[in-house]
Parts: C-alpha cells; sequence; structure tokens
DNA sequence: ATATCTCAACCAAACGTTTGTTTGGTTGAG
DNA sequence: CTCAACCAAACAAACGTTTGGTTGAGATAT
C-alpha cells in the first residue's frame, strides 16, 4: 500500500515548482512536501528532470481537457466561452499570487534547461489556438483572431506578472476584462 | 592596478542573471567571466544577494536615466517619444534573446527571495509612470493614461516572454506596433 | 633617490552545507 | 515467496562563503 499516489506527487510539486520556480526547489523540498524521504521519489521519478517534464505534461494534458476545450464548445457564443475561460482560470492563476507555472518555467529555464522547451511551446501554442478559435466564432478573420489571440495571452501572462509585483489579484482581472473588450459581439 | 572594474562586474553580471537565472548563475560563473576566482568576487560584493542587489539597483538607475527619462522629453509628440523609447529598448531585450532581466527576476524569485521585492516594484512603477506621462501627453485623461500605461507594460512583458518561448524577436516588434495603436496623434 | 610601509586587489585552498542521485536493506500486502 | 513501496544512509559534486597568504603600485619616511 503506497502512501501517496503519483497524481498526488504531481499536483503538490506542481504547486511548489509554481511557488518556488524549478532550480530553487529541492528534491527534499519535493519529498517533505508528500511526506517522503527524498531517496524515495526515485521509485517514482528517475530525476528531477523527469518529474519536471511529468509535471509540464500532466499539466499540459490537464489544459486541453479542463481549459483550452471550453474554447471549442460551439454550443454558446464566443464571448461567453472566454468568459468561462476565464472563470476557470483564474482561482488557478491566483492561488498563493503564483501564476502560471509554464509562464514562470519559461522566464527561469528556457534558455538555460532547453529540454522543458517543446512541452512549453506545445502549451502556448494551444493557448493560443484556443483563444483564436474563440475569436473566429466571434466574426473575425483568421489573420485578426491569430493576432487577437497571441496579443490576449501576451495580456494575460503580463497582467500575471504585475500580478505578482504588486500582490494585487485585480490586475489580473483587469485584464481579463481588457481582453473582452476585443469581442465584437 | 585591477583586473576589472565594477561596473564592467555589474554589466557581465546583468547578462549571466538576464540569460540563465538568478539561481541557477553560480558565483563561480559570475567570477569565471570576470575573470576573477569566485573567492575575489567577495572584494566587491559580500554575498551573492548583495550583488544581486547591486545589479538591480544599476539597471534601475539606467533605466531611469537612458530610457524612462525619454518619457519626459516635452519638445516631440507623444508618440515620437513611444517610438524612441522602443528604439532604445529593443536592442537590449532581444539580444541573447534574453528578455528582460526584471521580468525574468520576478517570475523566479519573487514568492522566495522577498528581498528583491521593492526594487523589482519600483523599477516596474517607475516604467508605468513613464508610459502613462507619454499618453497624458497624448491627451488622456489621467484614469485612461493610468490604465493604458498598465497595459502597455503588460503587454511588452508577455511579449518578451512569448519571444523566447518560440524565439523570434518579430513578437516584440508586433508588440510594439500595437501599443503604437493606442495613440490618438 | 632609495628604502620602507601600506593596503587594495587578488589567488589558491578549504570550509560547511546542500544538491541530485545511488545503494542496500526493510516492510508488508497479495 | 515475491515484489512494489519505502527508509536510512551514504555518495560525489556543486554551492556560497571564509581563510590566509601573495602581489605590487603608490604613499611615506630616510
Amino acid at each position: 500500500m503506497q502512501k501517496i499516489t503519483i497524481q498526488e506527487i504531481v499536483r503538490i510539486s506542481i504547486d511548489l515548482f509554481r511557488k518556488q520556480g524549478y532550480n530553487r526547489t529541492s528534491m527534499n523540498d519535493l519529498a517533505l512536501a508528500c511526506g517522503l524521504q527524498k531517496g524515495s521519489f526515485y521509485h517514482y521519478f528517475n530525476s528531477k528532470e523527469a518529474l519536471m517534464q511529468g509535471v509540464l505534461n500532466t499539466l499540459h494534458q490537464y489544459y486541453k481537457n479542463k481549459i483550452f476545450s471550453l474554447a471549442y464548445n460551439d454550443d454558446i457564443s464566443a464571448k461567453a466561452r472566454m468568459e468561462s475561460f476565464f472563470l476557470k482560470q483564474e482561482p488557478i492563476f491566483t492561488q498563493d499570487l503564483a501564476g502560471c507555472l509554464f509562464g514562470n518555467i519559461t522566464l527561469e529555464t528556457i534558455s538555460v534547461e532547453v529540454e522543458f522547451r517543446s512541452v512549453i511551446q506545445a502549451f502556448f501554442s494551444d493557448w493560443i489556438a484556443a483563444f483564436k478559435h474563440i475569436f473566429i466564432a466571434d466574426g473575425c478573420t483568421d489573420e485578426m483572431a491569430s493576432q487577437l489571440a497571441k496579443q490576449s495571452v501576451m495580456e494575460i501572462e503580463g497582467a500575471l506578472m504585475m500580478m505578482r509585483v504588486f500582490e494585487d489579484v485585480e490586475i489580473l482581472r483587469q485584464a481579463c476584462v481588457s481582453v473582452l473588450k476585443k469581442f465584437k459581439n
């Protein structure tokens, strides 16, 4: 009988990596938070890098299934879809004022730990694609939707940074409002 | 006769911290890049944290004197001021595709290394204030200028993140174009 | 002008601690 | 009996920092 499931380990790791960053979070930190010895961690993942890969992949899948998918719900209006998107996203990004794991890890590691680049790129590509689909549903041209989607993702990531700098979740909310103003209908 | 000046040490440190982040950059890395033994570094700064503080303060001052100041040149139009701002800023942010040191360090450290928070906050406050002054010169209300300024800084920081993710400096340029579209005159 | 002193600027080596990882052994459910 | 699930301990390497000593240019004294 195991003390903890892999899913729980990943969930705890997400939290820690998001708050403390990749390099600042030690295997000991992670193990302790999971109630394990750090050596026991290697029963589940055979390196810190492998753990991070698992964490990023799991989180990417979660976003695809639970959040990005909201963009493709053609039953409701484009704007309503974006609102549901934000509603789902907000509590995740605001908890502990730690923002977006992918964004944080990007600025910390992407020039040095190149092994995370492809997952990071895939995550943001999917995010942008989801937003683009919403903007097309709003009546935008392909070109225009593409531009607005990128712009919206950047605004949110920038807002998450400012949210953490000034410790004010309202900054994120205003960014979401700003994105919603881009809609025609 | 010294091998290297403090100014050069700080400049080299800025480059390394910007590329590799705070925790991933060791005192050995920094010393080697400066042609010194890592122990010799403590003749100039008595801790890694003190070095980073020096780096952040120096960079903050540089921005205030050389970049943010462009916003207050009331001889030229608001839009022209923003353009000169971007022109000065771009080569700094795009070199080595490493983005903005303050932005990078924010997402890596702000939840853990709280000692950098006040410098980071001061930097972004001054940046936003500079942009706000430009938007007021463009004829915006105080409220409107404040909002546009924050929005613009967020867009640029978000764009810097995407620039690094997709290794495409064009993303930053487009963000600047997008900001320039906010001007009435 | 030469000898002496001084002190900033450095080096080489070691410090204790923490890092990620490995090893060998124990436990207990099936 | 077996094997996944763990622990306790050790591992080498890297970390930030300290130590003690060397160097040499410039000030001071003779």
